[in-house]
RNA sequence: GCCCAAGUAGCUCAGAGGUAGAGCAACGCCUUGGUAAGGCGUAGGCCGUGGGUUCGAUUCCCACCUUGGGCUCCA
């Protein structure tokens, strides 16, 4: 959910005038104070904070009188109340008062909230906007709806826990969400949108496709099966070839280091409570599992003289990670704790870096646009706190956004995130209910080669530090599968698909049947193909066919007596995805399959 | 970690202070069927875990675990 929008200004500072046209926005916002009215109708001493529009609706935070909380059951009061209030026409009505006066009013009626808002606007803010509807009083600079009339379409989604001001270190206040639309047909169809995304959402797939599942025996770390291991061994298959073709070479380095390999590379300082610190028999060593894989293949560089002759090095490690990521957080495949990235690093030196950056760009944009998705990419510059010279940083962060522009990118800039030690660029994808999930990641780092001493022999002799990039393109496979699964709801193209063809048939007792059925099944395994017989004994061939369309299977091929007793080899084949049916050869459907999946085409 | 919810058969869910139900799936039998569910039957449960209240708890209370939505976090 795009929480970016809860920026106080929006609630404070000079009024605007009257809207032109009635947006959603301005709707919403009208339904947030009409939800705080009825909040402070029905808890007597709420203080009120703040209550922006979002994309999905509204939401207001809340603090209420003796520590308590909203539940869900509080949320069908409210909503009742707010029908109540609709109903009766009350008027928003606007003012623009002085801000000493306005922060009497507030502090009058105990809304500290409200004061502490005023009392953070710039000195130059003279007046500010209230808006009064019935009893209820608001900081706002507006606009509204002209009356509660117009907000009939409304729902309360949920209640949460929020940090004020979204700083951990804060009180928690209590939080609505709701949304509101013109009309009860948008709101109906908002709603089974929302049905519809939790179809595709892929912890339900990866139960109903038997991909995978999470345990309680291991919260976190999901368990693989044999068909999400197709896909998973797939990935891995393509991410092979592909480094093969530019030039990655592979190496696995361990998944136990001794923590002082962490205080080196730093994470110990700045990670260490997403580490798991594993106990070991030699006294007086720690050890922990590994997070990243950076420190492993600084030490790998490290292991002998490197001249420049050499560069770049592009070491890729497919490898488990470890990070101990607060309980709230997880989530399916998009967070979890056992993590496996696709990441390599780049060992070169600075005059590569322009070129090497546009060849992970170049790649990236190769994987997905193979898998048919399409990430926002985001470009992370220079945080406040960072190491390295300001000639390094500029030659960095134009290195990466030379690059984006080079392959028409789209992209948005966020100033002051990039990491401590470089800049990188992200690729975000969005999950089936919208959240926006980091996915590929390039970063550029000057710092951790010489925390680890490295160096090669340049042409001229002398040592220098090279440059790391960090790169991991799918990002986490774990995440990346989720979003691929939601991504085609279940839907995997041919190349992907853990069973390709199914062939079910229609007489099951009929010997030849079975035969035919089982050598068309051997003949297309033999061509690569994952295929499969559907010889359930006691189910109809029309139940099969059910079967193999719910586990979406992309081809079914259904053979029968009649097909054997011609003796032209042809077999009927439905596609899943058109549900359309055609008679081919035996021989042209393997061959038509296996060079469609060759092409890992998205079908 | 924090707020709000939910954990009952493999799955989706119902239920109630007196010891547990449906549909689908599984298994068995019957059905010989040409493109999305044939019929009958059988088996299946520490009602998330641990405490407490009670004659009796799966049901009420407390704690914990896991899952979901949000917050924070995501170098």
């Amino acid at each position: 959910m795009a929480e970016d929008i809860v920026d106080d200004s929006a609630e404070a500072g000079p009024p605007l005038e009257a809207p032109a046209e009635l947006t959603l926005e301005i709707l919403r916002h009208s339904a947030a104070h009409l939800m705080a009215a009825a909040v402070v109708e029905l808890f007597p001493g709420a203080k009120y904070d703040v209550g922006p529009a979002t994309e999905e609706g509204f939401f207001y935070n809340f603090r209420l009188a003796g520590g308590d909380h909203f539940s869900e059951e509080d949320l069908t009061t409210i909503e009742a109340r707010m029908r109540q209030l609709a109903k009766r026409r009350i008027p928003f009505e606007r003012e623009v008062i002085a801000r000493e006066a306005a922060r009497q009013l507030f502090t009058d009626i105990d809304q500290p909230f409200k004061v502490a808002l005023i009392d953070r606007m710039a000195e130059e803010v003279d007046s500010v906007g209230v808006y009064r509807t019935g009893d209820f009083v608001d900081l706002c600079r507006g606009p509204h709806v002209p009356h509660t009339g117009h907000l009939r379409a409304l729902r309360l989604l949920r209640v949460a826990g929020v940090y004020w001001r979204g700083d951990e270190r804060n009180e928690q206040l209590q939080r609505v969400y709701g949304t509101a639309f013109f009309d009860r047909e948008q709101l109906d169809a908002f709603i089974a949108q929302r049905e519809e995304a939790r179809r595709r959402d892929h912890r339900r797939l990866g139960a109903e496709l038997d991909l995978f599942h999470v345990s309680e025996h291991s919260p976190g770390s999901p368990f693989w099966h044999p068909k999400g291991m197709i896909i998973w061994n797939t990935l891995e298959d393509l991410r092979r070839d592909e480094n093969r073709k530019r030039g990655y070479v592979e190496v696995k380095t361990p998944l136990l280091f001794d923590v002082e390999t962490y205080k080196t590379s730093g994470h110990y300082d700045n990670y260490a409570e997403n580490i798991f610190f594993v106990s070991s028999r030699d006294e007086g060593r720690q050890l922990a599992l590994k997070p990243m894989n950076c420190p492993g293949h600084m030490i790998l560089f490290g292991t002998g003289m490197r001249s420049y002759r050499e560069l770049p090095i592009r070491y890729a490690e497919s490898s488990t990670l470890h990070r101990d990521e607060r309980s709230g957080t997880l989530h399916g495949l998009l967070r979890v704790r056992h993590i496996t990235q696709d990441d390599a690093h780049i060992f070169c030196a600075p005059e590569q870096i322009q070129d090497e950056i546009h060849g992970i760009v170049d790649y990236a944009n190769h994987l997905y646009a193979m898998l048919g998705v399409e990430p926002r990419a985001e470009l992370s510059t220079r945080p406040e706190k960072r190491l390295g010279s300001e000639a390094q940083w500029d030659q960095a962060e134009s290195a990466l956004e030379e690059a984006l522009k080079r392959h028409g990118m789209d992209y948005v800039i966020s100033p002051g995130e990039g990491t401590f030690y470089g800049p990188k660029i992200d690729l975000h994808m969005t999950d089936s209910i919208g959240r926006s999930w980091q996915m590929g990641t390039i970063q550029l780092d000057y710092q951790m080669p010489a925390r680890f001493g490295l160096s090669y022999v340049g042409g001229d002799g002398q040592d220098h530090t090279p440059v790391v990039i960090h790169r991991a393109l799918l990002g986490s496979l774990e995440r990346f599968i989720g979003i691929l699964t939601e991504h085609y709801a279940g839907h995997f193209p041919l190349w992907l698909a853990p069973v390709q063809c199914e062939i079910v048939p229609v007489q099951d007792d009929a010997p030849e049947v079975i035969r035919y059925v089982t050598e068309l099944r051997d003949s297309m395994r033999g061509a690569g193909l994952r295929a499969e017989v559907n010889d359930k004994p006691g189910e109809r061939m029309q139940a099969r066919i059910r079967d193999a369309e719910l586990r979406k299977v992309p081809y079914i091929a259904v053979v029968g007596r009649r097909d054997v007793e011609r003796g032209d080899g042809v077999v009927n084949v439905r596609s899943a995805r058109t549900g359309t049916q055609e008679n081919v050869a035996a021989g042209d459907l393997v061959t038509r399959l296996v060079s469609e999946a060759a092409s890992r085409s998205n079908g």
